[in-house]
RNA sequence: GGUCCCAUCGUCCAGUGGCCUAGGACACAGCCCUUUCAAGGCUGCGACACGGGUUCAAAUCCCGUUGGGACCGCCA
């Protein structure tokens, strides 16, 4: 039968984990994970100069933090290791001697470089684009071990796939042209070919490689901006991919036993922040609370908010009060601050816009409010509707001050289920502050 | 410049010769709901780059043009 699927995501730790890093570390992943395969990380520190332990820590941090967990790897190790190619130096000069005695490669003082022979058609079959194929003759005789020792990527990721088993080679589009340079070594070294499968690139907003200049890039600024994990990964795992339905906010789980490498398309995609702000709204929509609470709990403390001076259910109804309101956990936070705290209310509202006139009402009507037997949402509402009736005053006439002196702020879930969850007392206090309750 | 890849609404996807006067989602606009804002519901706007073929029939196949992109490093 089929041989265990086995895939690699090969990050340079030159740099932190990236929107195109990690989409491709995904789709590794989901193939991995949807055939019950094994997902291997291997880092590619072939770069003296620039490779740092530092990217390589941040870079595995990023994927645990996206839940891309690997089955074989540094931390992790393996029946394949060491997984790091600067560990595994002397299989390179191993295999790179070997073709110098074949008169496949030539020595260049202490670097090897490989003979690109003519006339050679080079195709493979990718699993997404289709057939590609190359003559050799296009192509230039090619660094195998640089002069420093070290394998040069084309030559490593060969010796590399072949030697840990990998079935398929799952990675970016920016690497077709260099495919079939890897072939002409595989074949040097009469080795069979792995199954290729390039994906789209990402692109910005202008249509260029997604770089920098297009706002987040790391997959942390996207923790940082208030996104959930399991959002990302939506978002990324439809990035040039679709189950084929109309279903685009999914779990993991289902992205897993979706997921067809068949289905990839080839045509590069645009990020669009619109896009991961909405499914990211839906994920949080779904969360359980106390999830959610631990979500938005930084951000609260970020603000500087006392947290500890509530207790975890309370919290977390308040955060369900919001039903759906705020795009991130980062907007969730900004706009619930007023269950946390009645400082910040003070800060953004001072009740100056209420004449004396209008205190008077409010009070009237808030007195009658506060001695409610029910204090609950729905019979707060149902007062205020046939008091406001019998008094011919507009309900928004002392609905929006009394969301004004909650929340400080003119947007707010219903004020009376804002008013419901911080209680009658707080409530109290806060409209006697603004003299809207005697 | 050489080689390779790509081309459906502004964006992400559906579409693998007839079901397409092209479908969904995001964004945008309007309406409904309504104590505000969201959410939700409804409606609207909006695309097969162009030109040739092949075929009874093409968004779907072929060729060309144009436009993008990638690679061409002793970077990965």
């Amino acid at each position: 039968m089929n041989k265990t699927v086995r895939v690699r995501f090969a990050p340079s730790p030159t740099g932190a984990l990236h929107v195109g890093g990690a989409h491709t570390a995904l789709f590794n992943w989901l193939w991995a994970r949807h055939n019950g395969g094994k997902f291997i990380l291997r880092i590619e520190d072939t770069d003296r100069e620039r490779s740092t332990q530092e990217y390589e820590d941040t870079i595995m941090a990023g994927m645990r933090w996206l839940g891309l967990d690997w089955d074989e790897g540094p931390v992790k190790g393996g029946d394949y290791g060491p997984y790091r190619q600067s560990e595994r130096l002397d299989l390179y000069h191993k295999f790179a001697e070997q073709l110098v005695e074949e008169g496949k490669a030539y020595r260049e003082g202490t670097a090897i470089i490989f003979k690109t022979p003519s006339g050679v058609p080079l195709a493979f079959d990718d699993v997404v684009y289709g057939r590609i194929e190359v003559m050799s003759d296009t192509l230039k005789d090619t660094v195998l071990i640089k002069s420093d020792g070290m394998p040069t990527y084309n030559y490593a990721v060969v010796i590399d796939d072949h030697c840990m088993g990998i079935t398929h080679v799952i990675r970016g589009e920016d690497h077709i042209s260099n495919t079939p340079k890897q072939l002409m070594i595989f074949d040097a070294l009469g080795w069979e070919y792995p199954v290729f499968g390039h994906l789209p690139m990402i692109l910005g907003k202008d249509k260029k490689k997604l770089s920098k200049r297009h706002g987040a890039t790391s997959v942390y600024e996207f923790r940082d901006m208030g996104y959930m994990p399991d959002s990302v990964f939506n978002f990324l795992a439809l990035l040039g991919w679709s189950a084929g339905d109309d279903k685009e906010v999914f779990s993991r789980e289902e992205a897993v036993s979706l997921f067809e490498l068949s289905r990839v398309i080839r045509r590069a995609a645009v990020f669009d922040m619109d896009k991961l702000d909405h499914i990211n709204q839906e994920h949080l929509k779904l969360l359980d609370p106390m999830v959610r609470l631990e979500l938005v709990e930084p951000f609260w403390r970020e603000m500087g908010l006392p947290v500890d001076d509530h207790g975890r259910e309370y919290l977390a109804q308040s955060l369900t009060c919001l039903e759906g309101r705020g795009k991130t956990a980062r907007e969730a936070a900004a706009y619930s601050d007023y269950f946390v705290s009645f400082k910040p209310v003070k800060e953004r509202y001072d009740g100056s816009d209420v004449d004396e006139e209008q205190k008077a009402t409010l009070r009237r009507f808030n007195g009658e409010l506060l001695n409610l037997t029910d204090w609950k949402a729905a019979a707060m509402e149902e007062f205020a509707r046939s008091w406001s009736a019998e008094n011919s005053v507009k309900m928004r006439d002392i609905a929006m001050p009394l969301r004004m002196a909650l929340t400080g702020m003119k947007v707010s879930p219903g004020v009376f289920e804002v008013a419901g969850q911080l209680g009658r007392e707080e409530a109290a206090r806060r409209l006697r502050h603004f003299g809207f309750l005697d």
